[in-house]
DNA sequence: ATGAAAGCGCTAACAA
DNA sequence: TTGTTAGCGCTTTCAT
C-alpha cells in the first residue's frame, strides 16, 4: 500500500507537507505543491479513508435507517425517490452513504445505535417515525445527530423534514366531500406511524368541516407490505351501506383497491371514486389514471441530507423542522372537477 | 468518548486485556473476562469501529455500484429486489453496506475507483456490466475485489452471479413461436448493456430454430429509464405487416407497450401477444396478468454478496462464475397454452 | 493469563 | 514555508 511516508520520500518532503498537499492548505509553495502533486501521481497515491477518519473523529458517512424491514421498504417507489434526493446530496458532499438492513424494528433499533457509538457513520437520517419512538428517544438522549423524515411526537428539540401530511389528507378528503361524497372509506396505513395519524387527522377534519360523522367502520389500517389491501378493499366493499369512495393512503395500495373494485363489477368513477397519496410514477398508468396527493418526497430527501450535513458542520439550521406543501393532482379516479374550489 | 482505556482503567487490567475481551479470546480468564464486560457496561463502551478497521486494514464495508443514474436504478423493481439479497447477507455478516450514488457512468468510474483507492470499502458488488466495460476492466487491472452482477466480456478471472438470461430470452421467444407467432417485435434495453446482448442473442436463436428470419426492423432499444417504452410500441405497432406479439426485455416496459397496444384498439393477447422479463411483483396485476421470464433476483443479490465476502475472506470460490436459472411463468398475455412442450 | 510497547496512516500543534 | 513530534483508538507481537 501507498502511504503518504512514500510519497514524502518521492517529493522530498516530510509527511506533513504532503499532508498539507492534500488538503489544500494555502501555506505552502506553488512549487512543492507540483512536486507532491507529481510524486502523487506516479505512485497512484489515495489517502486512507479510515486513518483520516480516525483522527479526525468522523467518518464522514451518513446512515438511512428505514424503519420498516428491507423488504417492505426497498419495494416502494417513495423509498427510491428519497434515496434518489439523499444521495444527490451525499454525492455532492463527498458523504459515504450507508443502508442500515434490518429485518424488524428491534433488530433495527439494536443495529443502528451500534452504528452510531461504533462511529461507523456521523449521522442518521430516520425515514417514517414511529408513534412513541423508542430509537429515536435513545439517540436523542444519548445526543446523537439525526434527522427524521416525518414527524415525531414527545420531543422538543431534533430536527426534521416532513410533508403537510394533516393538510394533505383534509384536501384529499375535501375535494371527495366536494364532489358529494359521504360515505369515504379510508385505508389507512398501520397505525404506528406518525404520519398515519397526521393523515388521519385530516381525514376527520375534512368529514367534520362538511358535518360528516367519522364512522370507524369505513377505516382500515393495511400493513406496511402491502399483503392486505386487495382483502380489506373487499371488506370495505361489502359494507352496508357500500362506500361511494376511497382515500386510500399510499398510491402501491391502489393497485388492490382498483383490483377489488373491479372485481365486484363496479366502475372507477361512476360507482366508486378514489383518491391516492404519493403521486408515485405508476399512477398516470392505471386505468383509470389516479387522483393523488403528490408529495416532493425528492426535496423531502434532499433538505434532510443537507439538514444532516449542516448539523454536522455545526451549521446553525433554522427551522428544525421543515415542512414541505403536497399538491393535489387531478386525474380521472374521481370524475370530474369539484364544484367550489 | 469512551475508550479502551477507560475500560481498562475501571476493570483494572491493561488495554490490551480488554481488547482480548472485545474478540472473545480464549487465553482470558473468566474472571476478568466479566469484569471487563462489567465495566464495558458500565461505561456504556463501544469499540471504535475505525481505530479497529485501520490496524486491521479493513473497513469491513461492501461498495454497491448501481451502473446507471440513481434514478433509473432506484426506480426499478429489480434493484429493490437485489438489494434485499444483498442486504439480507451483509447484515448477518455485519458488513457495512455503502451506496454508491453518481449520477453518470464517467461520474461512477471515478467515484468508486476513489472509494476503494481509499479503502471505505473492502469490495465491490457491481450491476449491469457493459460492453467493454471500463470501469470493470480497471478494477481487475488494479487487483481490486468485486463480484459482477451479470456477464462480463473479454475478463479471464473475475468472480460473477447471473442468470441464463440467452437461454431465458430463447423460452420466451420460442413459446411464442410454438403459439403460432412468427412476426415478434423485440423491445431490448440499451444494447451497451451485456444483459441485452445476451437476450437479443436468445431472440434470434429461437426465430432460427424455427426457420424465421430475424428482422431487424421488429427490434427496438428503449432508454434505461424507461421514457420511451409507450414512443417504442407505438412504432412498432405501425410497421406493415403488424408484429402479433411482443418480447419486452423488463416487465417495467410492458407498462407502455400494454398502454400503446390497447390505444390502438388491439386486444391483448388476441390480437397481440405480450411476454414480458423480470417477473416484477406488479406483473400479476397488470390487466391481463402477465406471462412473464421469472429471474431469481433475491438469490443473485444473495450470491453475489456471499461470493464478495468469501473472496474478502480469501476462501475459495468454485465456481467463480454462477448462473442461476429462470423460469418462464405463464399468465394470461400471450393466450393458450403452446400445443408442443 | 496478562502487560508493555510498537505501530496502523494520517493530522495538527509547536518549532524552526 | 516546512519539519518534528505526538497521538487518534485500537491490535498484536513479545515478554513475563
Amino acid at each position: 500500500m501507498v502511504t503518504i511516508k512514500d510519497v514524502a520520500r518521492l517529493a522530498n518532503v516530510s509527511p506533513s507537507t504532503v499532508s498539507r498537499v492534500i488538503s489544500d492548505h494555502k501555506s505552502i509553495s506553488d512549487e512543492t505543491k507540483e512536486r507532491v502533486r507529481q510524486a502523487m501521481e506516479e505512485l497512484g497515491y489515495y489517502p486512507n479513508f479510515i486513518a483520516r477518519s480516525l483522527i479526525k473523529r468522523s467518518s464522514h458517512a451518513l446512515g438511512l435507517i428505514l424503519s420498516r424491514s428491507t423488504e417492505s421498504a426497498f419495494s416502494n417507489p417513495f423509498f427510491a425517490e428519497i434515496l434518489r434526493g439523499i444521495s444527490k446530496v451525499t454525492q455532492k458532499r463527498q458523504y459515504t452513504l450507508v443502508l442500515s438492513t434490518a429485518e424488524n424494528y428491534k433488530d433495527e433499533a439494536k443495529q443502528c445505535l451500534q452504528m452510531v457509538m461504533e462511529r461507523r457513520v456521523d449521522g442518521l437520517i430516520l425515514l417514517a417515525p414511529r408513534v412513541n419512538d423508542e430509537l429515536i428517544r435513545k439517540l436523542a438522549q444519548n445526543k446523537h445527530p439525526f434527522v427524521v423524515v416525518g414527524r415525531v411526537n414527545g420531543l422538543q428539540h431534533h430536527y426534521a423534514v416532513n410533508n403537510d401530511n394533516i393538510q394533505a389528507a383534509y384536501s384529499a378528503v375535501r375535494h371527495l366531500l366536494n364532489l358529494g361524497h359521504r360515505r369515504i372509506a379510508f385505508l389507512n396505513g398501520p397505525a404506528e406511524y406518525t404520519f398515519c395519524q397526521d393523515r388521519y387527522q385530516g381525514y376527520c377534519m375534512a368529514l367534520r368541516e362538511f358535518g360528516v360523522e367519522v364512522d370507524e367502520r369505513y377505516i382500515r389500517h393495511a400493513q406496511i407490505d402491502h399483503k392486505d389491501d386487495y382483502e380489506l378493499g373487499k371488506e370495505l366493499l361489502n359494507l352496508k351501506p357500500r362506500p361511494t369512495a376511497f382515500f386510500v393512503a399510499d398510491d402501491l395500495m391502489v393497485i388492490g383497491i382498483y383490483r377489488a373494485i373491479k372485481e365486484a363489477k363496479l366502475k372507477i368513477p361512476q360507482d366508486v371514486a378514489v383518491i391516492g397519496f404519493n403521486d408515485d410514477a405508476f399512477a398516470t398508468l392505471l386505468d383509470p389514471p389516479l387522483t393523488t396527493i403528490r408529495i416532493p418526497i425528492y426535496e423531502m430527501g434532499k433538505a434532510a441530507a443537507e439538514t444532516m450535513i449542516a448539523v454536522l458542520n455545526g451549521e446553525e439550521v433554522n427551522p428544525p423542522q421543515k415542512i414541505l406543501s403536497s399538491e393535489l393532482v387531478i386525474r380521472e379516479s374521481c370524475g370530474a372537477k369539484p364544484l367550489s374550489q
